[in-house]
DNA sequence: CGGTAAGCGAGACGGTACGTCTTGTCTTATT
DNA sequence: AATAAGACAAGACGTACCGTCTCGCTTACCG
């Protein structure tokens, strides 16, 4: 049984302007830095008109929320190794893997947009850091459900981490490297261990040495 | 022989309109968001020209760092118990009492600018998050000398808390309520704690200057 | 095969909006004199954006010279009766009746330009006064073929009689009535009777009585 | 009786200051033309402040008024040599030479302002204007007196000249040098004497006041 | 000769217009 | 129907100039 899609009348959309498009956004977020990302200076780099801009994104910011999901942490996989602090390490490394230059300055430039706005802060809350914030979440869980964590330290924890990553890009504070990804991993494991040993849950579930 | 201070010739610089500018852009950025927080009409409402304003601060941000120090969180005691956990606690609390929707909504603006423009938040970063990072990093070194963190603790412990902080306030995460003062603070001394008990390297490693 | 004309691409220049534009121009200076006419307000009258306004005129003095070609004294004729007498009436009481009020207040705005920057008034001479000059040039020259008047001194009349209405205009002296073109147009007609009558060039071209 | 002049107690108003606010603008018109006569730019290159400025004059139009008065055409001396021709050439030779370029910048200037504002304008009319238009109208009322010229057209002659004077300085249309003063006597004095051959009505018609 | 009142330099101030910039919408002809 | 081109409305930005105000200092008179 052969599914039929219904093609729609008329051209179809354009996937080399919506890669174009995107392309064009990383670069000169890139380049140019958050300021530099400006609509019309999207659309003259990539070829297109701003009309073609605004039919399939309504705002810049949905259009930096499109280009993060492209080239930025989307393909950052949830590990389960059994252990808290290997799976956070993977994690939090493939993270600031993820977030190199060229994609952290998108990131700086969706903050913009989302601190300025507060309608925008909620999109972004609910889409985009809803994703990574469930993803953490689930790698938490498992420490939780290990008896390592209670939830509501899990729950503290998703905002500790993902609060130093933002902070850091924001303000500069630092690049979200090797070092930082270890560093609060290893922070956030520690803990996890101490709880464990201090007989929450499950003492069943040996801690495990960082390192 | 006393010094006598010279009192600059001209006309003096106007108290009331230093003031008045102050209290405007508070005003405005708790009624209507940072996106309210404009020039002309932080100027309109204080009843001042815009001139003013640019003759004293050369961009919004300063102005939004001047109102901060004025109305923020300056007056954030260090407290000093002797036990990390009530330190923490009590100077969360205080952050969380100083940081009220108003001043919510100030850091917002400001943050706002900072992601925007990279020298900015060079500004911001070394003057207005130095200060703050340079108390609490203060209250963590005592931990340190105590044994209960590493150095390198203590300096990735400034960045997820502030950062939690600030990552909330951006993206509206929740509110910095007592609640988040004390679940951080929990979650930090549950750390130190586990760290002293298992006799964490070297406590009389200086601790490093947290940036 | 019929040459086709080009249109050009893109959304075509809105003629609504620039006549909105030059309507309000006449209606502010008529109605609030030369001060009235800012650019602001220009474009806030015609329901237009500054924008529009700065990407067809690079100044105010273009907007003028644009709507005194629309209201002003284009359509202004230049008789040939074969009497310099009557010519010059004709064409100056012509000139008055086109320099109505709400006119006479443009070209006193046009004038405080000008007066205001020299590369400006290079401008106005050499476009809106050049025409205006050649067609005075024009009735004059016939004269001059007459034998009425030299070739310099048609050139010092040019001068006299448009100097004689600016004069009045910025620095209200008088109105531009009937009175004033008839007492120019008979003052330099009579030098003009004068001239052939001692004998200039052409004595065969018998001088006219003025009317 | 020895008229005593009360002297004003406090200190007396500075001549110092005086003549350097005259002399900076006059400078001022000729190294930068009329935009470059700014009220705190005169103050600035007259080692004065605005205060001062402002003290003896109420706006910048009367500063021009004192400046004009003080290098322009204050000096010009009224012929009678029994001839028109002859006046008038004299009388206006010495307008040109008044008229320099440093002045003919000083005119351009005021002419702005005036052009500007109509209230303005009848202050310059009244006070500045009507004391040369005063001039030329006894010239020219010995001409009417002779008969060689009627009431109406010496008022009509004092139109065409000013006007041709203050028409060539706004639009830069020529020079005010001996040939444009020539031109002008030569044209009006040809018209006065065409008129008294023809026998005009006669001298005892009183000339109108030349508004 | 010392008090005092006005003049003065400095420069901050409120007001207002300017010209620029960016966002998001709209209107053409073309594909 | 989607697109490129580009004009458009809205509105904030930062600058410039005007004329006013407020200091502390200076100058010359007058008692």
């Amino acid at each position: 049984m052969i599914e039929q899609v219904r093609r729609a009348r008329g051209r179809p959309r354009s996937e080399t302007a919506r890669r174009a498009i995107l392309d064009a956004t990383l670069a000169l977020a890139a380049e140019q830095g958050p300021k530099g990302v400006r609509m019309d200076a999207i659309a003259s780099r990539a070829g297109v008109s701003k009309e073609t801009l605004y039919r399939w994104w309504r705002s810049k910011a949905e259009v930096l929320l499109e280009a993060l999901a492209q080239y930025g942490e989307q393909t950052i996989p949830v590990p389960d190794t059994g252990s808290l602090a290997s799976d956070l390490r993977a994690f939090l490394r493939a993270t600031a893997r993820a977030a190199d230059p060229p994609t952290e300055r998108l990131l700086r430039a969706l903050a913009a947009e989302a601190a300025a706005d507060a309608d925008l802060a909620d999109v972004v809350r609910d889409t985009f850091l809803a994703r990574r914030r469930a993803d953490l979440g689930r790698l938490l869980g498992r420490a939780v459900a290990r008896g390592e964590l209670t939830a509501g330290q899990a729950a503290t924890a998703v905002d500790l981490i993902y609060g130093s990553l933002w902070y850091r890009v924001i303000f500069g504070i630092g690049p979200l490297d090797e070092r930082w990804a270890d560093g609060v991993a290893d922070m956030i494991a520690s803990l996890a261990r101490a709880s464990a040993e201090a007989g929450v849950d499950h003492p069943e579930e040996a801690p495990r040495p960082v390192q």
